[in-house]
This record gives C-alpha cells, sequence and structure tokens, in this order.
DNA sequence: CTAATAATCAATGGTTTTCTGGAATAGAAT
DNA sequence: ATTCTATTCCAGAAAACCATTGATTATTAG
C-alpha cells in the first residue's frame, strides 16, 4: 500500500465519524443520548422513528465508535461512548448556528419565538449559568426541570425540582405563585423549557428560562445529580432540597465502566 | 408544518455540517486548508485529487458554510470560514482516536512508527509544546518548520526556520551539527516531520520531533507569525529571529473580514 | 422445552453521492 | 474583440445510503 492511499485510509477513518453525524436522524438519537441511555424502543419512540430504522441508524453510530451498549435482561441499553462525544455535537450545532444562516430562523420557527422577541415582550427573557447559580445559593428561586422523568432521573441540576412537560398543568399547585421558577430542559435547541415557560406564566407565576440545558450544563463539568436507576432510591446527594445547591459527583454517560462486549 | 416537521428541519440543518464532514477526501481538504488559504487548483494538486472533484467537495464545503472563498483576478482562494472550524476537524480526529481502533494502527502504519517502538529505540522520541517554548526562549534549540513554503509564510511558530522537507536533504549545511532541532509540521497526523527527522538523524543531528503542529498550536492561541503574501516581505513581528519567541499577532485564516462575495 | 419480548439481519426499491469528462463562465492579457 | 486561464456547471454511470418489510437471534418467563 502507497503512501498516497495509506493516507486515504486514515483520512477514511477520521470520516467515519463524520458520516455518522450527516443524518438529521442520527443528531436526534445523540440528542436524546446526551441526556442519558436509553433502550432501543425507547429510542425510537422519542425520536419518531420506526424500530428496525433506529437500530440501523445506531449500529451506524455504534460503528462509528459514538456510542456503545450495555445488555440488561432483554433488553439493550446505548449511551454515548464518552462525554467527548457530547461535546462534538455540541460544537456541530454551534458551528452550525454560527456559519448558516439558516439555522436561526428554523430555530425560531421550531421553538416558536416568532416575532414576540421583535415586540418587545420580555416572554423569552433567560438567565445565565452564573446567575442560576448566583440565585439558586441565596434561595430566591426554584429550579425546575421539565424533562421527561427518565432523564431527570439519569443526571440533574442538583436540588432541582422534577416536573415533565406533559404533567406540569396537573402539577402546578406544588410551584408557590410568589416565587420565581427557573425552568430548563435538554439544551439550547430544546423547546420543552420554552413551552413550559407559556404554561406557567399563564398560571400567573414568574417564570425565566435558563439560556441553555443539561447538555450544556455537562459540558461546563457543572455538580449533577442523579437517582439511582435501579430500586427508585434517591441518592440525592449531600446537602440539596430543592434549590440548595452543590452535590457534585461525576455522573457520566451510562456505566462507562463496565462495559463487556454483548454479542 | 407541524413540530415533529420543524425539529427534523432543525436536526437536518446541523446534519449539513456532520455531512460535509463524512468524506475522506474533504477531510484531506480541510486539513490542508487549516494551514491556510489556498487556491482550488493548489489544493486539487496536493490532495491528489481531480479538478473537478476538487471543486465540487469545495462546493459541499462550502454550503455547509464550514469554508468561504475570496477571489483575486481570476483565481479563488479557499479557507476555512473560522477557527470554529478547525477546532471541529481537531475534535472529529481526536473522536476517532479515542474510539476507533483502527485509527491507531492505521496511523502507526501511515507514520512509519511500524515496530520501532517496541524495539525501544528513541528514534520517535518527541517534545511537548511547552518543553520547546522553555527551550526555545533559553534558546537551546532551533526550531524547524517542514512544510511547504507557503504553509510557512501563512502562519509558523515564530522564530522558526523554514526548510520544506523537499529542500531538507540540500540545504542540511544550514542546520549546525551541535545544536539540536525540534521539527514541526502541520499536526498530529501529518508525516513530514518524521520524514524530516530521518533526514535529519541519517546526517548525525539531534533532531526531534514536536509532538503536535501547526493546528493544534493555533488552537491553543500560541503566538505566530506570518509572512505578506503579498510582496514577499518579511513582516517578522518583534523579538524574534530563529528561536527568540514571542511575537504574537492575531493570524486568523485568509482575510476573515474583506469578504464580498465572489460571484 | 416452548412462548414472548427486544433487537438485529437480510432483501427490496427509491434516493442521494461521487467521479468523470466535456461544455460553459468570468476575469486577465493580448 | 479574442484568447487564455482558473473555476464551476452539467450529464451519465457506479456506488453508497435509507426506510420498510419480513425473517432471525438472544434472553427471560412459564
Amino acid at each position: 500500500m502507497g503512501d498516497r492511499e495509506k493516507k486515504s485510509a486514515l483520512f477514511e477513518q477520521f470520516a467515519r465519524v463524520g458520516k455518522a453525524l450527516g443524518s438529521g436522524k442520527r443528531l436526534e438519537l445523540v440528542d436524546l443520548l446526551a441526556q442519558g441511555e436509553r433502550t432501543v424502543e425507547s429510542l425510537a419512540n422519542a425520536a419518531g422513528l420506526g424500530l428496525t430504522s433506529a437500530s440501523a441508524h445506531l449500529q451506524t453510530l455504534k460503528h462509528a465508535g459514538l456510542v456503545s451498549t450495555r445488555r440488561e435482561g432483554t433488553r439493550i441499553h446505548y449511551r454515548l461512548a464518552g462525554d467527548d462525544v457530547a461535546r462534538l455535537y455540541s460544537l456541530v450545532r454551534s458551528v452550525a448556528q454560527t456559519h448558516l444562516a439558516d439555522v436561526e430562523s428554523i430555530r425560531i420557527a421550531y421553538l416558536g419565538l416568532d416575532d414576540s422577541e421583535a415586540a418587545g415582550d420580555d416572554t423569552h427573557e433567560e438567565i445565565t449559568r452564573e446567575e442560576l447559580l448566583a440565585r439558586a445559593t441565596a434561595g430566591t428561586i426554584t429550579v425546575l426541570d421539565v424533562r421527561p422523568r427518565q432523564e431527570y432521573n439519569a443526571a440533574h441540576i442538583p436540588g432541582a425540582l422534577s416536573i415533565p412537560l406533559e404533567e406540569l398543568s396537573d402539577r402546578l399547585s406544588e410551584l408557590s405563585t410568589d416565587r420565581e421558577v427557573v425552568a430548563y430542559c435538554r439544551g439550547k435547541y430544546c423547546v420543552l423549557a420554552y413551552e413550559a415557560m407559556a404554561v406557567l406564566r399563564r398560571s400567573g407565576r414568574r417564570a425565566t428560562r435558563l439560556n441553555e440545558g443539561m447538555l450544556e450544563w455537562r459540558l461546563a463539568n457543572l455538580p449533577m445529580s442523579a437517582e439511582a436507576a435501579a430500586g427508585r432510591t434517591s441518592v440525592e446527594l449531600p446537602a440539596c432540597r430543592t434549590t440548595g445547591l452543590p452535590a457534585g459527583g461525576r455522573v457520566g454517560f451510562g456505566t462507562e465502566s463496565g462495559s463487556r462486549p454483548d454479542r
């Protein structure tokens, strides 16, 4: 094999990673997996894919080294192969955002930001990580996680309260009317928190959105809590109870360790 | 357009970036562009591609927002659209390296590291950025850039001497035999410095390879120098003359500014 | 051992890349 | 204006990709 061919072979290997990222469906799967591990069926449903289709895409991701699997009885759990994959995914999005004009317009349409921003109302007010940390330790806000329960269990901001968007209108009573609520969801491009805003404000509560989600939080290496998936036992770490914050334990993707091959 | 469709549309946009990275040929082009801007023909030759093929790939990259162009008379210069693209490329490589076992073996085959490492000889001794900086300011080494002249002109380590690999055997006399030489090239996966090692050591010189190249140097935001491409005027910055180091001016990709559309 | 569940495999058509070589364009030089 | 050069556009064939369907494997439960 000549030098040129070896070089091509090397770049072709790098391209395997690129190829895997070259499909919207697969990126949706990665987006979900960035929140924590999941089974094939669960992924297929959440991403609106056929089962075999989802399985095939997951295989593609696996062959590109981006995800790994763990077998538990009859079902197989997929997870990102490492933090670097989440970082890669995040960077792809940010490069797209920076250099593709279409992204911004589609984002606005998808998240329902339409023209209300132009109208100047503060409907889309957001706060940053730093503000959240400051005000949470000061105890002046309630941090609300509106992602599906499963994702909350996998990892969440310490002290955050879990009310999945679906249940929010039924559980409004759990939120005091005179305490400001800061809601967050998966990440910068996730709708959940936006829809939660609408519900909360309609109910007369003061609600703000964290300007990012669990993906970015994790990549910033900020503390996270997790529930032990096993017996529903809450392993809420040290001093956090509905806002007290820090409680940092390295909560990785899946097990990261016990990864004996499953086939 | 329903919500699901809008979501798909958004992820499909992100996927445009992934798709663009999903070809070995295109990654080779990005690799070259990470060293500085180039014309289509120059890229085609350097990457071993047909002219129309190269042009098509460059269009693909352009539509994905990864590169931009500048017209100069009859020819068109391509350059990366920003530092974030170089970072993305670098991360793709590192993810591939981490999660795909094949990469390492192909890398070893390509760079000619074979079994000499196992043999325990120090043929492949390398030094880090930090060591280089320390020893360069101390003045105990000569920093040698073995990339093609064009790339050296676009950006190089301040004070580095330029001897393209092709010319190295003819210009050995320019390197003192009792001064250690540290050679570098494009990046972690570039052969040039490895081949330079062979030549230098055969001539009895003490030679070491910097364990990375211009790509990583740039991403670390370390100081760089550049020659004004125009009239071959050397704009060697402040206090650097063959090793004195610092001379940092932000040397971006291409012009970054004057980017009026060219068609 | 057999049935049920979760996931993958295999084969099918339909769509999208990729390469190639020839034609077309835009700017520069004569 | 004409010619030359650098690049892009276009058309056709080979290859790779994708979703879907139905069959197959691995594991648990009875």
